[in-house]
DNA sequence: AAATCCGCCAACCGCAAGACT
DNA sequence: TAGTCTTGCGGTTGGCGGATT
């Protein structure tokens, strides 16, 4: 079919988005989809939406599609790996989820939005700051990351052989920007649930010029973050 | 057992960029 | 060059199911 065609027939469409579908997509949707995908490939989703009888827009049978049907979706949680591959490249990057799905091969652009804002989101929220915060983003490189890195269990190391796009990074300590605040907030349930003696507020530490973060935490305000991010599934 | 809350995830929406006429 | 259409991206929302009250 050449361009004109698509387009005479792109343009009788618009009739028939007056009642097109929405919401949930069905098997039988998925079977039609996926059948058709596998006989005339990927590409021209109006014209997929139109040919291969479903009543849906182009734009959904490409999400349908890129999320769920295509034979290389991996499904199931993100492993620690994975996490970590997130925080780096979001730190790299920030939102541009599409790239960062690159490189985690398998996971979608929307998976990986919905892992940060249901997780990482929710962590800085916890920690009473701004996920674009140096402060978070500092909690994420000098904390979080170091703990995902212990956590990891060498043998993990060995599943991920040559050519694939795991690897370890090479975190350190850095200088921290100078003057900028770090700053964690708890609740009593904190030290109700801990038994510390810190209680209700928060503790804070104006950064030096050459300080790194694990030498101007004092043991308090270090034994307050561990405890905040105990049991995180970080 | 019923009601409510909350987290997760699939799907939609709006916008921008690029291709095409 | 302007208009139209498709595609892709990021933000947002709604519904489902499990947990909690």
């Amino acid at each position: 079919m050449d361009a004109k065609m698509m387009r005479e027939s792109a343009a009788n469409q618009s009739e028939d988005d007056m009642c097109v579908r929405k919401g949930p997509w069905t098997v039988e949707e998925d079977t039609i989809l996926a059948n058709y995908v596998a006989a005339h490939g990927e590409g021209q989703w109006n014209f997929v939406a139109r040919c291969a009888g479903l009543n849906r827009t182009g734009k959904s049978c490409r999400l349908r599609w890129l999320n769920y049907l295509r034979p290389d979706v991996r499904r199931g949680n993100i492993t620690l790996q994975e996490q970590l591959l997130i925080l780096d490249l979001h730190s790299r990057w920030g939102n541009r989820w599409s790239k960062i799905a690159e490189h985690l091969p398998g996971r979608t652009d929307n998976e990986i939005k919905n892992y940060w804002r249901t997780r990482v989101i929710k962590q800085a929220k916890q920690l009473k700051c701004d996920v674009n915060s140096k402060q978070f983003r500092d909690t994420m490189q000098y904390v979080w990351i170091p703990r995902l890195l212990e956590r990891i269990p060498a043998s993990s190391e060995e599943q991920h052989g040559p050519g694939t796009e795991w690897r370890k990074p090479n975190y350190s300590c850095s200088p921290l920007c100078p003057g900028s605040e770090l700053q964690v907030t708890s609740s009593s349930d904190d030290s109700e649930r801990t038994g510390h003696p810190i209680g209700n507020g928060s503790v804070s530490q104006t950064i030096e010029q050459g300080d790194s973060l694990e030498n101007i935490w004092s043991d308090e305000n270090k034994w307050f973050l561990q405890e905040q991010l105990r049991d995180e599934v970080f």
